[in-house]
DNA sequence: TTTCGATAGTTACAAACGAAACCAATTTGG
DNA sequence: CCAAATTGGTTTCGTTTGTAACTATCGAAA
C-alpha cells in the first residue's frame, strides 16, 4: 500500500458503520415489518421492557440516543397506547414512562426474533469468531469510553 | 438474563451500531470540521483519491453508498470543483469521475489525518485485542456477504 | 427570598436520507 | 429489426435526523 494513499476497505471507522448499517438496517425489517416502528421507536420499546419502568433520560443514557430522539419515540409509542407517562410526584419535570400491556405484549413478541436474529447471525461465525468479536468490541468500547 | 428479556447493551446489532456511531461520529469532525464535507462527500473523495478515475456506479459499489447518495456527493464535489465528469465513449450513460488537482490536494491533506485517527484509535487496545478486532470483524464481513 | 445556572423534555427548522419515479441509453430476445 | 427489460444516473417527495432554541422546573447561593 502507498504511504500517501488510504484503503477505505480496511479503515476501522468504514469497516465498522458499513457492517453496523447492513447489520442494522437487516435487523430493522423484523420491527419494522413486525409492527411499523423506527428504530428510536424498537430501542424505547426495548429499554422498557427489559427495565420496567424509566424516565427519558435514562433511556436515552441506556440506549445511546439523543433526547430529541427519545422524546419523538415516547410520543409515537404513547399515541400507539404502549406506554404511559406518570409525573414524578417530587420533580415535576421528569415523567415516568411504563409500558402498558399492550406495549409490553408487543415487546414480548419481539424478544424471541431479536434473538433468533442475533443467534442466526452468529451461527455463522466459528466458536473462534465469536469469541473474536466479543472481545474486539468490548476492547473498543472500552477504549470509547473515555 | 431472564429468557423473556432482551439485554441490550449485549446486543449485537445495537452493540455494532452504537460503536459504529461513536467512531464514526468522532472521526467526522475530522472531515467536517476541515472542509465542511459529509459523510458521502468525504466517501466519494477517498473513493477517488484511492483508484483514480471511477465511476459513479463503482464508487457506490466500493463505499457501500446507495446511488442518490453518490449522485449527490458527486454533484457537490464537482460544485466544488473537485472533480470532473467526462462521459465514456462507448457508453454514454456511464459517467468517468476524475479528482482535480484541488479536488488531489484535498484527498492528501486529507489522508495522514484518517491514519492518525484510526491509529489513535487503536493504540488504546492491546496487541491481542486489535487481533480481535480485525479477524471478529473480518468474519462478520464474511458472514453477511452472502 | 430572589436570582442564576443546571436539568427534563419539547419544538422548530434546516439538512440528510431512502424509496420510488423518472429519463436516457443500452442490451436482450422474439 | 423492434419491443421489452436492464442499467447508469438524476430528481422528487415524504420521513428521519441533528442543532439549537425554547418552556418549565428545580437547586444552590447570595
Amino acid at each position: 500500500m502507498e504511504a500517501d494513499t488510504l484503503e477505505l476497505e480496511s479503515f476501522l471507522p468504514y469497516r465498522l458503520y458499513r457492517l453496523a448499517d447492513a447489520v442494522s438496517r437487516e435487523f430493522s425489517r423484523v420491527y419494522k415489518g413486525r409492527h411499523g416502528l423506527t428504530r428510536p421507536e424498537w430501542r424505547t420499546l426495548a429499554g422498557l421492557g427489559q427495565h420496567g419502568t424509566m424516565t427519558a433520560t435514562a433511556l436515552g443514557e441506556q440506549s445511546a440516543m439523543h433526547k430529541t430522539k427519545v422524546s419523538r419515540a415516547v410520543a409515537e409509542l404513547e399515541r400507539r397506547r404502549w406506554l404511559t407517562r406518570k409525573p414524578d410526584e417530587k420533580d415535576r419535570r421528569v415523567e415516568h414512562l411504563t409500558l402498558t400491556n399492550a406495549g409490553l405484549a408487543a415487546y414480548r413478541e419481539m424478544v424471541p426474533l431479536a434473538k433468533a436474529f442475533e443467534r442466526e447471525l452468529l451461527s455463522k461465525l466459528s466458536a473462534g469468531e465469536r469469541v473474536a468479536i466479543a472481545e474486539g468490541l468490548a476492547a473498543l468500547e472500552a477504549a470509547l469510553g473515555r
